[in-house]
RNA sequence: AUAGUAGGUCGGUUUGUCGCUUUUCCCUUGUGGAAUGGAGGAAAGUCCGGGCAACGCAGAGCACCAUAUUUCCUAACGGGAAGCUGUUUGUGAGGGCAGAGUAGCGUAACAGAAAAUAACCGCUCCGGUUUUCCGGAGUAAGGGUGAAAAGGGGAGGUAAGAGCUCACCGGUUUGAGUGGCAACAUUCAAAGCCGUACGUCUUAUGGGUUGCAAGAUCAUGUAUACCGACGCAUGUAGGGUGGCUCGCCCGAUGUCGGGGGGUAGAUUGCUAAAGGCAAAUGGUGACAUUUGUUCGAGAUAAAUGACAAACGCUUUGCGCAGGCAAAGUACAGAACCCGGCUUACAGACCUGCUAUUUUU
RNA sequence: GCUGUUGUAGCUCAGUGGUAGAGCACUUCCUUGGUAAGGAAGAGGUCGCGAGUUCAAUUCUCAUCAACAGCU
């Protein structure tokens, strides 16, 4: 069996140093309404990419709702994370990114799915282009 | 039948595809496979109480905070049950709120004569003047103000009046009797002639602090915290006793020995518990006892999901009806664990009771 | 996870139970040839929301909502 569309623990990104390192050092892009941190690197661990969601407290008070969101953004990023896993493992480069939410009002899953495969899409061509 | 009220219960189901995670097992040992378990009645707010843990422990007084009707329940509680008294709300079943003490002190705007040792108008008497009126004394029945006006209405009494006196009634205090475990209720007698609310104050009881991000262990690794002995000093400067006072305790620098702070990480704490369900017994009840039976989340930038389809339920529209179509399907997500309280909640069910209408 | 503070006019803030105020801003008028400054007058409040105590609540009590801050 394959494991295109798997979601693992090592997949994400964790640790209070890895992720303060993402957010000072990495570049950032908007395609509301998500804001996609990353920083690409050269390839020194076994995955070729490291993945945070997070949805702010300050915008959605209830966590039924901040849950429901992450869980649809890490659905999405699932399903779609082909588009750069290739290119990534050409290359051998690693990336590691963190996706927020920026709006104020709940999408639904085809939405965000369409906001994902765009921003996915943007980040291949920049692998593209290194 | 409709509306309501009190208490209790539940709060979607099935299939497919792709995923997450706990535990166990297997192998060809890795992006592996199999089996198994995986949110709630409020997991929420963090308002109380307890367990558990670390630190502290020399006390006394004051201060501070909380609580305050009775009896019971409970591990405990500021929670609950059953009562008592008052008040308020509802046609009603019911619901809400308050309930230690009152000796002293303070406040009660505006209006009103006066907001508690009262006197503006009025009433009565006396003196002056004699047309109205003016001054003095008495009085608190009547008037108006106000949220609130000095027990109630009646008879006697008086110049006019007044608990001034009398009987009855209301309330207060004291004594005695009856009922009740008690709060209290009720009866009799006596006294006295009797206002209200809030605050302050007083009394009683309780309160060490911090919280699983507590704390423990491991690997890495080193400031020189801390401890002991000796020496100095002889309780001096200063410090601690988590706000103050008294009291008590420690106590400067040196040498030797022991020892291991902080940061990031991993493991542990971690889930079986005052647990759920049923029956019987006791109790008005909260609840207790016994017996039987049953279940099993443990993540850590944080799992319990996504998509599709079908069914169920509710509402609306169309239709005589079978049915068809559309819309909706709540509140909300464990983070150490329990007991409560509070708040949110589509819809459904059960039991008791109430009101209205109709029928028998 | 734990803890605290605040909410009053468009903005910044007063207001210790008795008719809600100040400054700035706004409107009208005066002043000036005109504008600014200055002067006069005026408008604007569910006192976050909901209960309770009281004769009376912005104020006292309870519950709730929102915003902000702190510990880690």
């Amino acid at each position: 069996m394959n494991h295109l569309h798997s979601f693992s623990k090592p997949e994400h990104l964790c640790g209070e140093k890895r992720i303060t390192r993402v957010f000072t050092q990495g570049e950032a892009f908007i395609v509301y309404p998500l804001r996609v941190v990353y920083l690409i690197e050269p390839k020194n661990q076994k995955e070729s990419s490291t993945v945070l969601v997070s949805v702010p407290k300050k915008r959605f008070k209830r966590a039924v709702k901040r849950n429901r969101l992450k869980r649809l953004m890490r659905e999405a990023y699932r399903l779609n994370k082909q588009a750069i896993i290739e290119k990534l493992m050409d290359k051998q480069l690693q990336i590691q990114l963190a996706f927020n939410y920026v709006s104020d009002e709940e999408m639904d899953f085809a939405m965000i799915e369409k906001k994902m495969k765009l921003s996915l899409q943007k980040l291949a061509d920049k692998i593209d282009l290194l």
